[in-house]
DNA sequence: TGTACATCAGTGAACGCGCGTTCACTGATGTAC
DNA sequence: TGTACATCAGTGAACGCGCGTTCACTGATGTAC
């Protein structure tokens, strides 16, 4: 029954090799992203696309075997800024030879996260694309594992701990929150994003915290 | 531009009066929750529905204006159910006389929101549809808010104190928290959803310890 | 520096299908008497 | 207790439209010589 669901192709077909190609694929990702913003995931074809990006259906499709594919490129973009972001914040933060430092940028971090989501049109609509479309979630899911399995190493390596299942859940759990905060921050514009994840922050803070205190005390 | 989205209608028309209307509206609530899990939101449709639910397409139209209408009416059950599950939570937690109870038992309510979601077919993908499709989240939002501030009322009183918009804030952040765990706990079947929940009930646990720690040190 | 030509990129036209929506209608229900 | 009838519930048929997808094709690009 699901099988209605996964067995879409996402992949890619034809790389863009000439310049005017590449204007082409570039356009097809604009556009769409625009119409998710515009119509939302619903909506969105294929046809709607290639008349934004103005270009014919058959020039999408020779990139893009359907609209899954075009809004799994959209993501997989998204996730690497995002991971970038994380990268460059964990770097800044572990060359100050204080790992603790980390806790107290936590705040930085989900504003960052917040910014560069928020700069990419649509940024908040394909998050949420991610999240409702079957054949999509793997994407996202993938990337904050990733992600949590490389915090988790640096956790692990710092503290000199084991790096065992209970550290890569709670390497997860943190990481799932601090962009469940992030969506949050966007979602609703009726509260102050920044007060949203500055008690974000807090939040994140106190709990490893409070795990770093808990294995200092045990042993 | 925004108006492309929001301009849907979202009432249902006719009650059904006699039972067999009320068979067939229910049918319709089942075959709509049955299909978002099949085929997912940006492929259901009102044909699809009425097929399922052994109708024709204007028995649907008859309740129903559009497919938003449907999955507005879904939502707005599942969010109810959530809504009673904490109302109870809150009242059983609260009867015992010892206010700080609350703090124990969050992992309670994570796990009895869990369950009750769970328990609705496609409850996961009506919360995801929530969040994806515009016309509909509105109705996420308010509901969260409304516990939300139901939360920081008893906070308030059971404390004595004011209800300002920084309690505001700290409950509606706790809240969105609290059902984006449970929505994480659903979404990775790959993770044990009772350690997440643990995890995240501690999460906020910690979180409230501290916000009433800084509270009775201060004055 | 010029051009022939292989390859790459995009088009126009066409298809069958499922979509949302409306209509005048038939049939079912339940209650007033 | 029986039935007439107003109201409620659901049907069949029809519509125009946008969807995804494919085809044989023309046109653009860039490089080998």
């Amino acid at each position: 029954m699901p099988a209605t669901r996964a067995q879409v192709e996402l992949l890619e077909k034809n790389k863009p090799r000439q310049e005017r190609a590449k204007r082409t694929y570039e356009a097809i990702l604009v556009a769409a992203a625009e119409l998710l913003v515009e119509v939302g995931v619903e909506r969105i074809s294929t046809n709607l696309i290639a008349e934004r990006a103005g270009i014919t259906v058959p020039a999408l499709y020779r990139y893009f075997p359907n609209k899954y594919a075009v809004l799994n490129a959209l993501g997989a973009a998204l996730m690497d800024v995002q991971n970038q972001v994380f990268q460059q914040w964990l770097e800044v933060n572990l060359q100050s030879g204080d790992p603790l430092l980390l806790l107290d940028n936590v705040y930085d971090l989900l504003l960052q996260t917040r910014d560069v989501t928020r700069a990419q049109t649509g940024g908040l609509e394909i998050v949420q694309a991610l999240r409702a479309v079957a054949p999509l979630q793997d994407l996202r899911l993938k990337s904050h594992q990733i992600v949590a399995n490389q915090f988790a190493g640096i956790v692990a390596d710092v503290l000199g701990w084991p790096m065992d299942d209970a550290l890569g859940l709670q390497a997860r759990v943190t990481i799932d929150m601090g962009y469940d905060m992030v969506e949050m921050a966007l979602e609703d514009t009726g509260l102050s994003a920044e007060q949203i994840l500055r008690q974000g922050a807090r939040m994140l803070q106190l709990y490893w915290q409070d795990i770093l205190a808990r294995a200092t005390t045990k042993p």
